[in-house]
Parts: structure tokens; C-alpha cells; sequence
DNA sequence: CTCCAAGTATAGCGATCATTTTACTTTCGA
DNA sequence: TCGAAAGTAAAATGATCGCTATACTTGGAG
């Protein structure tokens, strides 16, 4: 059971009295976790960003792992991948909706392109954190699900086959985007998408 | 200037005397960065791996950075990632070694996908070695440019873009394959490249 | 006002990191 | 055969890791 208070995003159980610690933690994880990395990220650099002592760190998460797991929790539950809050635009029909997703990203401040959070947790993780790679196998898997709600809302012939298609052209543009530390890749995956959305919504119209 | 001595692969500059122990510290290299990842790999760990003593590895190579940049340089010059050796296969006209890269790879002994060396790496050190950056960048351009090439030779009618396109997919087939720890995407991306590929070979039929 | 949870600062824990050093042994071509 | 290079084992470097412990300060609700 969850309550809402006034308008403050407040998911995860109260932490009654206190001003926000675990909120400042979790925002610090999230910038330096994405652009520098989970490892290179040590617990010292996460509470001097915070802005938080150690001891009140560890107050609130039992271990860096239940940090990271609840790092990549907030992307679920609070603020989803900017990519993937697209799709749940309501000012969009549903085609523009998909393409949207590959909408060229803003350059990043230091000039290191990084790719999708989770795509990077389950690298630097290398299946040595269950709870983090369980997150990110359901991560994608809801992801590609929501995918093809969505190309069914559009039309699609075969939602499932399109959704695993723009899921696959999704992770390449930013996993290739990383590998080149540029985002041109994104906007190949734009006009791929377009062509393949189209494809698949109009009727076939290949020879057989 | 390199000599080639014999059939014995020998590139780097040659160590002369002594026993393959800069062999071995590279062999052990390729196993336990590309399964466990860098930052999870310990110097004591590579060099319990390579059987050698801590002495011998840094008279090799002045830092752990500089093993990563030569790990890297190897899969290049030496022996290339398995699916990019598909493009060098004569054994296959042109449009079966573009599809020979999306051949689903052995399991992995361990249960856990790994991906591309290269962008795993790229996604470890996050910008922080730009020797291995540089490296990472390099192999994807020349990759996708290799792509070109057969392309051309398989009739593409841009074969540019198709290249493009297939590096896409191939990216995205690996990084979705490790964060849903399952080569499924494998397949998809196998198919996917299919259609693509007798697209832009085939006369272009899409009305307009 | 007062109490107490939530916060602060800081020192220190053992472990591990990459790297260096000391002292000794093997291999092999000249 | 003999000397130099290449190898070995193992201890110690200082730094940093994740995490704990000690002692003190705040802020807001009852």
C-alpha cells in the first residue's frame, strides 16, 4: 500500500522525520553511476556528491549492490530512461510514439557518450550481482513489451516481431553510440525504424 | 618493419630468448577480461591465469592499462573476433558472409553472455583510458567499413548504408544479448539482416 | 522545552588494488 | 661453459576499496 502525499514523488517505504538523505543518495548514484560507471564510482565520491555522511549512507542501504539495484529500481518506478518515457507520450499517435524513441539524445556535458544504464550495469556487473542482472533482464523484457503495445496500437501486422526489431535497432544505436562515442548512430536507427514501422504497418507489397 | 619469422604469429616487436610468457599473460588476458570483465580482473588473477610471476608481467608491460590497450590490439592484428572473421571467409559468396555475423554464438560455459570486447570495454573504462577508446573507436569504423566493402561486392545498392545498418544490428544483437543473458536477439537480428540485405540488393519496389 | 531520530564529521577496519622490490633460478646462444 | 636475459617466488609499497565505529549536532513534532 502506497500513499501519496501533496505532490512529492515518494514511492519506495516513508522514511519518517529526516530530510531527504536517501533521495539525495540516489540522485547523486544516478548522475555518477551513468557517466562514470558503477566501479569507478566508490561510496566516498557518492557521499560527497550527496552531500551525505557515511554513516547516514549506510543507514539507508545495507550495501553499494542495494545501491545499484536501487539505482536501477528508480529508472523503473520514478524517472524512466528519457527514451523510454516517450513512449508513453500522450501528444503523440502511437507511430510517432516509436520513432520518438530515437530522438537524438543530448550531448553529454564531458563529452563521453554513455549508453543505456542498464545495458552498462549488466557490462560492469558481468553477472556477479543477481539482483542488478534480474533488473535489467526485466528492464528490457517490459520495455519490449510496452514496444509492442504500442505497434499494435499503430497497426502493426506483427506487433511482436516489430517490437523485437526496434528493441534490437534501440540497444545498437546506443550501445554503437558508446563504442564510438558519438550519437550518429541513434539517427541511422531513426530512418531504420521509419522504413521498418512502415513495412510493417502497410500492407506487404513484396514480390510472392 | 616486421619480420615474419616462420608460421609463428609474431607481430609485436620480437622479445627475443625466453619462453612465450607475454604469450601467456595475453592469452590469459583474452579469457578473463572478456568473461569476467577489466575492473573485475585482478593483476594477482592474470597472473595465476598466465603462470607467470608479478616480476614477468610488468617487465612486459608497464601498466595493467597497457595489457588492456595490447588485450585489445590482439582481436585486431592477431586473432580477430570470431564473428568478424566471418566477413574474410572465402568459403562464401558475399551475401552469406554478411550473414554469417549473426550465426548464433557458442554458449557460454558459465551461463553468462558476454558481448563485443571492444564495447564492453568501451563501457568499463567510460572515456577514463583513451588508449582503449581510440581502440574501440577504430575497430567499429573499420568494421563498418569492411561491411561497405563486401556489400559493394554483394551488389548493394548503397552499400554504405546497409553497412550502417548491419552495424547497427550487429551491435544491438550483442548488447541486448547481455543484458537479457540470452543470444535470442541473435536470431532476430539474423533475420532482421536478412530481409535488409536482399532489400538493397534487389531492385528497389516499394511504391512512389 | 525537550526528546529522539536523523543527521554530521572523522577515524579506523581488513581487504584488495596496482605496482615495486629483493633475492634466487632457469635457459640458452656465443 | 659461462654470462646475460628471462624467468621464478614472495614480501612490501601506498592507495583505495567497501564498510564500521565513536562521538557529536541538529530539527521538528509532541
Amino acid at each position: 500500500m502506497i500513499a501519496i502525499l501533496g505532490g512529492v514523488t515518494n514511492i519506495e517505504p516513508i522514511h519518517r522525520g529526516g530530510r531527504g538523505a536517501r533521495d539525495r543518495i540516489l540522485r547523486a548514484a544516478a548522475e555518477l553511476f551513468a557517466r562514470d560507471g558503477i566501479h569507478a564510482t566508490g561510496i566516498a565520491r557518492l557521499t560527497d556528491v550527496a552531500h551525505v555522511s557515511t554513516r547516514t549512507l549506510y543507514q539507508h542501504f545495507p550495501s553499494k549492490d542495494a545501491i545499484v539495484a536501487a539505482y536501477l529500481r528508480r529508472f523503473i518506478t520514478e524517472t524512466p530512461v528519457p527514451a523510454v518515457a516517450q513512449l508513453a507520450r500522450d501528444d503523440l499517435d502511437p507511430r510517432a510514439r516509436l520513432l520518438a524513441l530515437f530522438l537524438e539524445p543530448a550531448p553529454p556535458p564531458d563529452g563521453v557518450v554513455r549508453g543505456c544504464p542498464f545495458h552498462n550495469a549488466a557490462v560492469e556487473t558481468a553477472g556477479t550481482m543477481p539482483e542488478v542482472a534480474e533488473l535489467v533482464e526485466q528492464h528490457k523484457r517490459t520495455f519490449t513489451h510496452r514496444l509492442a503495445e504500442v505497434a499494435a496500437e499503430a497497426g502493426a501486422r506483427d506487433p511482436e516481431t516489430l517490437a523485437r526489431q526496434l528493441a534490437l535497432l534501440f540497444e545498437g544505436a546506443r550501445a554503437l553510440s558508446t563504442s564510438l562515442n558519438d550519437t550518429r548512430p541513434v539517427q541511422d536507427a531513426h530512418e531504420l525504424a521509419k522504413t521498418l514501422i512502415d513495412q510493417a504497418i502497410t500492407p506487404s507489397q513484396r514480390p510472392g
